[in-house]
DNA sequence: TAGGGTCCGGTAAGCGCTTACCGGTAAGCG
DNA sequence: CGCTTACCGGTAAGCGCTTACCGGACCCTA
C-alpha cells in the first residue's frame, strides 16, 4: 500500500532493522522479548515489522539456536480391505496425534506428519529424512523393529507409542495388562463364562502381543479355558475380526463361550460377522473390545471394552518428548492407567457401571 | 559398537568428513549426487555416513538453499456437538490431507500440520508462525479472511482449498456448480420433484456459498419451488442437519419433496431426524449430500450425492504449491470435475448409475 | 566537575550446510 | 617430452538468525 516495495525477494530482519533505523540485534531482541529495549525502540521494530508483513525465517532461527521447534510424527496408514464403518480406523491415531499436538502447541512445536504404507520399501529413509527435520521424532505402534529405533535413537530423541523402551528411546503406553486382565475377569467370574478366545492384533504389534500374553495368564489365573491357534489371528481391522469368526465357523469349529478382541475394530468385525451368521450378541457369544472408540457405544449391542486415554497419551507422549529434548533425561518408560467400560456386549444389562483399573 | 562415541554432540558434516578423511565440500556433494565423485570418495563418504548414522541438519540445509521441503497445511478442528457416526467428520480432511501427502512426497517434502479449534483466537499468529517453517502453505477452507490471505500470501506461497483465489494466492477446489446442477435437475426434472429445499453449510465456507447460490439458480432454470430462510441454515455437521430438520418440524413447517444437503455429513444427521419422526426417505422426502465420503454408500437408504475427487484436491493442491514454490507462477484457479452419484435416497430404486459431470 | 554505574544497543561470531571458485594432478596431444 | 584439458576435491563465503561482548550516553555521587 504505502510501500511499493522494492526487490522483494524475501525479507529478513535486515529489511526490518532498516526500516526501523536499529541493528539486526535490537529487532532480534524485540521479536524473542530478550534484553529490555527501550519502549519507543520495541515500538519501532513492532511497526516496521507490522508494516512489512515480517516473518523471521524458522530455518535461520533453528539452526541458530539449535531448536526447530518440530516434532515429527510416523504412523502406519491403512491398507487392509475397508469394511463398513471401518473408516475410523483413522481415529484411534488421530485423536492421538491430535494429543501430541495439544502437547505441542503448549511449547511452540508443530508436528510434522508423515505416513507410512504397509507396504512401503524404504521407510527407514523416510524417517531418517524427517529426523532431519525435527527435534525429536513420535513412532506410532509397528513403524520400525528394536534395532531400527535403536539406531534411530541416537541420531534423534524418540518416543515409541505402545511398544517397549529401548536404552536409547522412551515408550508410552497403556496399562494393557490391567484392561486385559478386568475383562477376563469379568468374563470369567463375574458372568461365570468358562471358555474364552482372542482374537489378536497384528503379530508385530507389542501391544497385541501384551495384551495376548496377559490375556493367557489371566484366563489361566480364573479358571477358564482358552481357545487359540494360528485360526484366532487378526489383525487390528474389521475384516480380519470378521475373517476369524467366517473361518472359525467355517471349519465346523465351535465358538467359545466370550471372545475378546485386540480392538475395538476387530469386535466391530467380529460381531457383524456373528450377526451374519445368526448368533446373538451377548447371549450366544459375548464380545469385548479395547480401545473405547467413540464407535463402541454406538455398537448393538453397545460393547464393553477397556478405555485408553487416547488424547492423553498423545500429550503425555509429547511431554516426555519435550523433556528429553529440553533438559534430557525424562522417564523412560511410561504407563498410564485404562478404564474398564462395561455396557452390554459382554452379557451385562445396562451401561453404567464403570470401574477404574 | 565399534566405536565407542565420543564427545557425542550432535554430528555434523564435519564429524563425516573427517572420518571419512575428505572435505566437507565432498561429503555433501555426495550426499545430495552433486558433482562427480570417484568412487572410491563416494564409497569412503557413504561408509563413514553409516557407520555414524549421520543424517544431515534440516535446518541448516534448508537456510543454505532456500528450500525447507516442508509444506504448512492448516484445517479446522470439528467443534460442533458430536453425533453418532459423525467421527468421520475428520474424514474428508484427513482424505485431502492424505492427497497433499502423496503429492509432497514426490518431491521429498513433508507436511507441517496445525489444525485450528473454532474458537481459538490467535490463528493468524499461529499461521505466521508456521508459514516460518514452510516453504509454502496449504489452507482448508474456512480458515482466514480474504485479506488475512492476501497478507498471508505475501509472506509466503499460499493455496487455499475451497476458496477463490486473490490476487497472490492459488485456490483449488472443486466443480460445486456442476455437482449441483447435476442434482437438482435429477430431483426436479427426472424424479419431478417441483419442491425443493437446501441445508445450507457454514455460513462462512465459500465452498456452501457457490453451492447455495448454484442451487438457487439451478431450480429456477428447472422450474422447482424452493424452500429458504434462516431454518435452513446447518453447520456441515450431522447434529447441524438434524436440528434443521427438527426446527422446520417443530414449527409446523411443510417439509419440501426433496432436501439437498451441503454434505454428507448434514444429511447423515437429516436423514437421522426424518427417521425419528417418522418419515421415510426417499418415499416422503428425498435427499441428497456432496462430497461422497466412505458412509454415503452405507446409509439406508445409500445416499445420492456429488464425488468430489478428494484426495486429487490435495495432490493437486501440492503440485500448484509446488510450482508455485519452485518455479513462480502456476495456475491461480483450478477447478477439479465431480461426479454425480445416483443410489437410492433420491427415489431412484438401485444403485449403479453414474454420470460423469 | 570528574569518576563509576547503569542501561541500551551495535558489532561480529558463529549455527551446519551448499556451492562458486580455484588449484593440483593426471591424462591427452602434437 | 612439454603443454593443454579434464577432472576432482578443497577452501571459503554466505544463507538469516541469536547472542556474547563491548562501547557510548546518561545519571548519580562525592
Amino acid at each position: 500500500m504505502a510501500e511499493p516495495k522494492k526487490a522483494k525477494g524475501p525479507l529478513t530482519i535486515y529489511d526490518v532493522a532498516s526500516r526501523a533505523g536499529v541493528s539486526i540485534a535490537s529487532v532480534s531482541r524485540v521479536l524473542n522479548g530478550q534484553g529490555t529495549p527501550r519502549a519507543e525502540t520495541r515500538e519501532r521494530v513492532m511497526r516496521a515489522v507490522r508494516e512489512l508483513s515480517f516473518v523471521p525465517d524458522g530455518a535461520a532461527r533453528a539452526l541458530s539456536n539449535g531448536l526447530k521447534e518440530v516434532v515429527g510424527v510416523v504412523f502406519r496408514r491403512g491398507g487392509e480391505t475397508l469394511f463398513e464403518g471401518e473408516d475410523e480406523s483413522f481415529l484411534f491415531i488421530d485423536v492421538i496425534n491430535r494429543g501430541i499436538e495439544v502437547g505441542a502447541q503448549r511449547h511452540g512445536f508443530d508436528l510434522l506428519i508423515s505416513s507410512v504404507g504397509f507396504n512401503d520399501d524404504n521407510v527407514a529413509a523416510r524417517i531418517g529424512a524427517l529426523a532431519g527435520k525435527a527435534d525429536g521424532l513420535i513412532l506410532h505402534d509397528r513403524m520400525l523393529s528394536a534395532v531400527g529405533i535403536a539406531r534411530l535413537a541416537d541420531m534423534v530423541p524418540v518416543v515409541t507409542l505402545a511398544g517397549s523402551p529401548t536404552p536409547a528411546s522412551i515408550n508410552v503406553r497403556c496399562d494393557n495388562e490391567s484392561g486385559i486382565r478386568a475383562l477376563v475377569r469379568h468374563l470369567a467370574i463375574d458372568h461365570g463364562y468358562k471358555n474364552l478366545g482372542y482374537v489378536s492384533g497384528r503379530s508385530d504389534s507389542p501391544d497385541n502381543r501384551t495384551r495376548s500374553r496377559a490375556f493367557e495368564t489371566e484366563a489361566a489365573a480364573a479358571g477358564a479355558d482358552i481357545d487359540t491357534g494360528p485360526a484366532w489371528q487378526g489383525n487390528y481391522s474389521a475384516a480380519g475380526g470378521a475373517n476369524v469368526v467366517a473361518s472359525l465357523l467355517d471349519a465346523g469349529r465351535k465358538l467359545p463361550r466370550a471372545i475378546l478382541c485386540a480392538n475395538d475394530q476387530t469386535a466391530l468385525g467380529v460381531m457383524h460377522e456373528l450377526a451374519q451368521r445368526g448368533r446373538q450378541v451377548p447371549r450366544d457369544v459375548a464380545v469385548t473390545g479395547f480401545d473405547d472408540v467413540p464407535v463402541a457405544r454406538h455398537m448393538h449391542p453397545p460393547l464393553t471394552t477397556v478405555r485408553q486415554p487416547m488424547q492423553e497419551i498423545g500429550a503425555t507422549a509429547f511431554e516426555v518428548l519435550y523433556t528429553r529434548i529440553s533438559a534430557g533425561g525424562g522417564n523412560p518408560d511410561t504407563v498410564l492407567p485404562v478404564e474398564f467400560i462395561v455396557r452390554e456386549s459382554c452379557g451385562c444389562r445396562s451401561a453404567g457401571a464403570k470401574e477404574k483399573t
